[in-house]
RNA sequence: GGGGGCGUAGCUCAACACGGUCAGAGCGCCGGCCUGUCACGCCGGAGGUUGCGGGUUCAAAUCCCGUCGCUCCCGCCA
């Protein structure tokens, strides 16, 4: 090799670093074309790297070799480049580039990589989704998400530091796990080595975490990957990170404390804000009945209000039968200055329909005395001022009513108050509101099954004071469970959990399984209960929403490097794809179409 | 499993409600010109299974049925 070929070009500076400073100065620089400038003699290229821009200049005269070179050159390809560095002229400068001051002038250009024409603009954020996904590494070169994933690096290492500060050992726990048929569906996996057997990714550490208690590690921690088989939505990918964490020797509100610590350190190393604590705690049945969902989003007011009273003996016949049937009337009071036009109200009434609600309906307050709307003719003129009152509407206002099923007729309202808040812009951007859900209940009846199932997971404890409801009214028991919810959006949920095997057996008992089942299925967890296991508890983030808030993203694909779509595919990979037929073969397993031709 | 939205050139979109002219535009791409640009400019050109399959019709991008993909929501997500 001679010295020549030898000789290595590597990178002096970033193409954020270089000022006037530099004149004068032999530099390096490498990265891709930003753009290209070709003008006939002389070409001007902005070359880019991870920090920043630089314009370098191609002069015919200087760099004879090259130049030719130069010109089959097309944006996004990779180039090295030495050069000097040139203050550009007083007239010739760019202000909005921070190198604008400065170019490098080539003495020699190398093409690393001549690149392809792109299949859609880079920066053009109106390009289809999905073939973003399908170029994802092309999207992130220009979008920000790299920013985004550096956000979520750097929250992900102020979490490790704070626990790591409070005692917490991060601890692994297997992706090749155990299937319980409880909660999401499971991703199998199949056994080589034990003929129709199979693993299951986790849907979350729950029980690797209470083993750990049941170990003595006393105070555990993991940012976990989790998988659960379920339909998708913005904020749900197939598989997911949480923040996990378990804690031996304490009651909710020390790990509740424990958590509102990590979140306000983020907030302020993150984005500045300082958040108060404690976080308000609110009664899951308060949540509920204020804002009709368990995850209210405390940005901006308008709370449901409860009417059925003031109704009780009205002629509108819809109502009255709602009533007469054990149903309520919620009211969702809005100002004036979110526009109810008949276009909205369909689409409304549609939306309403989707929680199972028959119908919406609206009255406008023209003053103290007289309504618009189809009530108009119904309501009686002191029901027209009990609402008024109940409602604290004004001239100008507006009020929904569902008459329904509670559950139905809250959670409607709870979505039209989402609908409301962002048609009549009334979210204030740049807040963050935190509150904790409490006492949730422990059970609902599961109408498919017909039996109980746990609304968190078998293993949380009932609050103390309900113990005796769990035989006499399992659905009135609440659970000592609570969800983190941050500007609406479910961050986590933890709980107290059972420490008992006595207990723990009689919740599997409740739950609609026997002994033996329960043994079959948790047996490992129910005989470590006894051998001393402390009261312990825990909670589980979900880092993905966490990030996407503190990101200001709207979907958690957005600070996710290589998401899934709502079919959960990889339209980069292309997976999930078919496998060989001797790879099912050895895993004992065949592809059911498969079957059915040979069968 | 159910409902809403979308699918036309490499990309973004127009033409679609009321079926009928050669399916157009901008950007990108290809060729030519251009030595101070920074959204470089100017001239010329290529590029289409209107997602796919079927139906109605003299005639379908347009109407109907089915299907696939992306997306939002309900169910589901212990």
């Amino acid at each position: 090799m001679t010295e020549q070929s030898r000789q290595k070009y590597t990178r002096t500076h970033g193409c954020n670093q270089l000022s006037s400073h530099n004149a004068g100065e032999q530099v390096v620089l490498a990265g891709w074309v930003n753009s290209l400038r070709n003008l006939g003699g002389v070409v001007f290229l902005d070359l880019r790297d991870r920090d920043g821009l630089t314009q370098v200049v191609v002069n015919p005269e200087e760099l004879a070799d090259a130049a030719e070179d130069v010109r089959q050159l097309r944006e996004e390809s990779v180039i090295q480049v030495k050069g000097t560095v040139r203050e550009r002229p007083e007239n010739m400068r760019n202000p909005d580039m921070k190198t604008g001051d400065i170019e490098v002038v080539a003495s020699w250009l190398k093409i690393e990589n001549l690149a392809a024409p792109m299949p859609f603009h880079l920066e053009d954020e109106e390009v289809g989704e999905d073939l973003r996904l399908q170029y994802r590494y092309l999207e992130m070169r220009r979008s920000g998400l790299i920013d985004k994933l550096r956000l979520r690096h750097r929250t992900s290492q102020i979490v490790r530091d704070y626990f790591d500060t409070s005692g917490f050992v991060e601890v692994e726990t297997p992706i090749l796990s155990k299937s319980t048929p409880e909660g999401a569906r499971d991703y199998l996996v199949p056994s080589r080595v034990h003929e129709g057997k199979f693993y299951a990714l986790p849907q979350a550490p729950q029980q690797y975490k209470q083993l750990l208690m049941a170990s003595g590690v006393e105070k555990y921690f993991q940012i976990a990957r989790c998988f659960r088989d379920e339909d998708l939505r913005a904020d749900r990918q197939p598989e997911f990170t949480q923040v996990d964490m378990e804690m031996s020797f304490v009651e909710r509100d020390d790990i509740l404390t424990e958590v509102e610590g990590m979140i306000q350190r983020v907030m302020r190393e993150m984005l500045g804000k300082e958040v108060p604590l404690p976080f308000p705690r609110m009664d899951y049945r308060d949540a509920m009945a204020r804002f009709g969902t368990d995850k209210p989003d405390l940005r901006f007011g308008l709370e449901l209000v409860e009417v059925t009273e003031h109704l009780r003996d009205t002629s509108f016949r819809v109502f009255q039968k709602v009533i007469d049937s054990g149903g309520c009337i919620k009211a969702l009071p809005l100002p004036g200055s979110v526009q109810l036009s008949e276009r909205r109200i369909e689409d409304w009434t549609r939306i309403a329909g989707e929680y199972g609600a028959k119908g919406l309906i609206w009255l406008k307050f023209e003053d103290e005395q007289t309504i618009k709307g189809p009530l108009a003719k119904f309501l009686t003129e002191p029901e027209i001022q009990a609402v008024r009152a109940e409602t604290n509407a004004e001239k100008g206002d507006y009020v929904l009513l569902v008459a329904d099923r509670r559950e139905i007729a809250e959670s409607a309202l709870g979505r039209l108050r989402m609908e409301a808040a962002e048609a009549g812009e009334l979210i204030p951007s740049d807040r963050y509101n935190f509150a904790w859900i409490v006492n949730f209940p422990l059970l609902e009846y599961d109408e498919e099954q017909g039996n109980y199932s746990p609304m968190h997971h078998p293993f949380t404890s009932p609050v103390k004071e309900d113990l005796h409801l769990l035989d006499e009214n399992p659905l009135q028991t609440r659970a000592n469970a609570f969800d983190i919810v941050m500007n609406g959006v479910e961050l986590g949920g933890g709980s107290i959990r059972i420490h008992d095997p006595a207990l723990q057996e009689k919740m599997f008992n409740v739950l609609g399984m026997g002994e033996e089942e329960s043994r079959k299925r948790f047996g490992h967890l129910l005989k470590a209960l006894g051998y001393g296991t402390p009261p312990h508890g825990g909670i589980a983030l979900g880092l993905d929403r966490f990030v996407m808030l503190l990101a200001g993203a709207a979907s958690i694909r957005d600070v996710i490097a290589f998401p899934k779509t709502a079919r959960a595919s990889c339209l980069l990979t292309g997976a999930p794809s078919d496998a060989e037929e001797a790879q099912w073969r050895e895993l004992h397993i065949a592809p059911r179409r498969q079957q059915k031709e040979k069968g």
